[in-house]
RNA sequence: GCUCCCUUCGUCUAGCGGUCUAGGACGUCGCCCUCUCACGGCGAAAACAGGGGUUCGAGUCCCCUAGGGAGCGCCA
């Protein structure tokens, strides 16, 4: 397929090519230029096109956007299909790399200057700089006055490569039906005549998009809506085409905290950089969905709820900003909702970002480790949001002995707690079968024993064997460490045995 | 500067002329549950940007102002 999409093409437009889909069912696209890694407004954008596509049967195209030579890379390429494959984002046929359909659309380009609906423009660099300059000093806008539009070819200057321009009507109107934004009217005359081809004979994104979509049979494009001038200069290069122009949904960005544009430098993350944060995948696509999308009150939706439920009407129109507290929020949900293997085999992926001690494994967890992690699980997830703070919080599982206590936990076993647990360990020990039930009865006997409430003896145990003032249950804690380990912990912290 | 878009609690949003004394969620603050924390339960504070219209009636329709955003490349 890829070689077929690729390859040059000797005819001329033909409104009827159609290389990917001959299906008349809904075909939507994602179109990321490899520039950087998939940032979180890229992966909305995905999911959006993912789930209009699944929605109504039909399919979803990627296309990399790598017609600038000079900052596409390889490595953006493999960090974008990883992110779209992270989070569960699949896409139809093969992706098609736009660079190497730039023949056909030289070829589209010039079809339209035989056409007469484009011209050779001999414009220098120099004089769009100062015609930019002219109309930011006279307050005008700042366009391309079209001097080449009518001239003669006869009166181009020698030497002189030209740029192939769209001959844009000049009046009248341009509308978008947008299915986000409404109808939306330009007047021609503030549009000005766009570069189709470079002076190098490379298509402008303008016309490769338009040549791409089409060709690929895109019937719905759903993109942020930075793009939304552009869908009205698109729209135009479609006319002059005679082609039909997409549905099109342009869905509003996503902000930062502080209301500011997310970019690379502000706040903008990487997909990858979520994954490593503890984020599972399917958190982060509920977060997203409900970013600019909504159900009526529905805020958890499973991937099949998703997928019916989502419409393009119900996308708003104004911007929403990213908040942190509410993906942890929906993270947490999801954790809670996973079973332990699930959690331990996550935790696993990034456990090379974790710091993790000698015995805990460096790339895949040790068995025994793995076993104990498993077990602990269940009080574990229950108590984080993500998944670094999980295993913060299993601490107590992998920190070598003797347990460095945090403040909290030294401060309850200095104030009377080491104390309160003098004949515990005794206790423990007579203990025929070492179970949480059973450990939590001797403890409950010990502090009836001693005349003091359940939480005055759990505190300092749960000091002297996590090293801190909170964890999962203190009975599934001793069950997990086990009689041997817990009590020598015990010891460790100078608990009287007697 | 020009063109286009947007504006309901701190945040994400419901609301598609009367059922809005504006609902939900996150966050915040109380209380309950309780071996800690978390979960869960209950409760509280918290918003229709401002001004004009239209209408019997406007958060919902129109206009203006203010504020925010995007675009204005031989980048995508």
């Amino acid at each position: 397929m890829r070689a077929v999409i690729g390859s040059p093409r000797p005819e001329g437009p033909r409104p009827s090519q159609q290389i990917v889909s001959m299906s008349g069912s809904v075909v939507t696209r994602f179109a990321p230029s490899p520039t950087g890694f998939l940032h979180i407004g890229g992966a909305r954008t995905a999911l959006f096109n993912w789930l209009y596509a699944r929605r109504l049967g039909g399919k979803m195209l990627l296309r990399i956007e790598d017609t600038d030579r000079e900052r596409s890379t390889d490595a953006a390429i493999g960090a974008i299909l990883d992110g779209l494959s992270w989070l569960g984002l699949d896409w139809d046929g093969d992706v098609v790399y736009q660079f190497s359909r730039a023949a056909r659309h030289r070829e589209v380009a010039e079809s339209l200057l035989a056409a007469g609906r484009a011209y050779h423009c001999y414009a220098s660099q120099q004089e769009l700089e100062e015609m930019r300059e002219a109309a930011r000093r006279e307050g005008r806008p700042l366009r391309y006055d079209g001097r080449w539009r009518d001239r003669d070819p006869s009166e181009a200057p020698a030497g002189v490569k030209p740029v192939i321009r769209l001959k844009a009507p000049t009046e009248g109107e341009t509308v978008v039906e947008d299915q986000v934004q409404g109808r939306v009217v330009w007047q021609n005359k503030d549009l000005d005549d766009l570069v189709l081809l470079r002076s190098d004979g490379t298509p402008t994104y303008m016309l490769a998009v338009v040549v791409d979509d089409h060709d690929m049979n895109v019937t719905h494009i759903v993109r942020g809506d930075d793009h939304l001038t552009n869908a009205a200069r698109q729209t135009q290069i479609y006319q002059a085409l005679g082609w039909s122009v997409p549905v099109m949904a342009h869905i509003p960005l996503i902000h930062g905290s502080d209301g500011a544009k997310l970019s690379k430098r502000h706040g903008a993350l990487g997909v990858d950089a979520y994954r490593g944060l503890g984020y599972l995948p399917e958190a982060l696509r509920n977060y997203l969905v409900r970013l600019g999308w909504s159900h009526g009150d529905q805020e958890i939706f499973s991937t099949e709820e998703m997928i019916a439920a989502f419409d393009l009407s119900s996308i708003g129109r104004s911007p929403a900003r990213f908040d942190f507290a509410k993906l942890e929020n929906v993270n947490g949900h999801y954790m809670r909702g996973a079973t332990d293997e699930r959690l331990v085999e996550a935790l696993e992926t990034i456990l090379p970002e974790l710091d993790a001690p000698a015995g805990v494994g460096r790339t895949a967890f040790e068995p025994a480790f793995r076993a104990r992690l498993l077990a602990a699980m269940p009080g574990l997830k229950e108590r984080a949001k993500t998944l670094r703070e999980l295993w913060d919080n299993a601490s107590f599982l992998y920190a070598p002995r003797p347990l460095v206590l945090d403040e909290k936990a030294a401060g309850i076993l200095s104030e009377g707690g080491r104390e309160r647990l003098s004949g515990v360990i005794g206790r423990l020990e007579a203990l025929p079968e070492w179970s949480a039930a059973s450990t939590e009865g001797a403890v409950r006997a010990h502090a009836e024993a001693i005349g003091v409430k359940l939480g005055q003896v759990a505190q300092p145990l749960r000091a002297a064997l996590t090293g801190k003032s909170q964890s999962p249950g203190l009975f599934d804690v001793m069950a997990v460490l086990g009689r041997e380990e817990s009590l020598e912990r015990l010891k460790d912290q100078g608990v009287p045995r007697a």
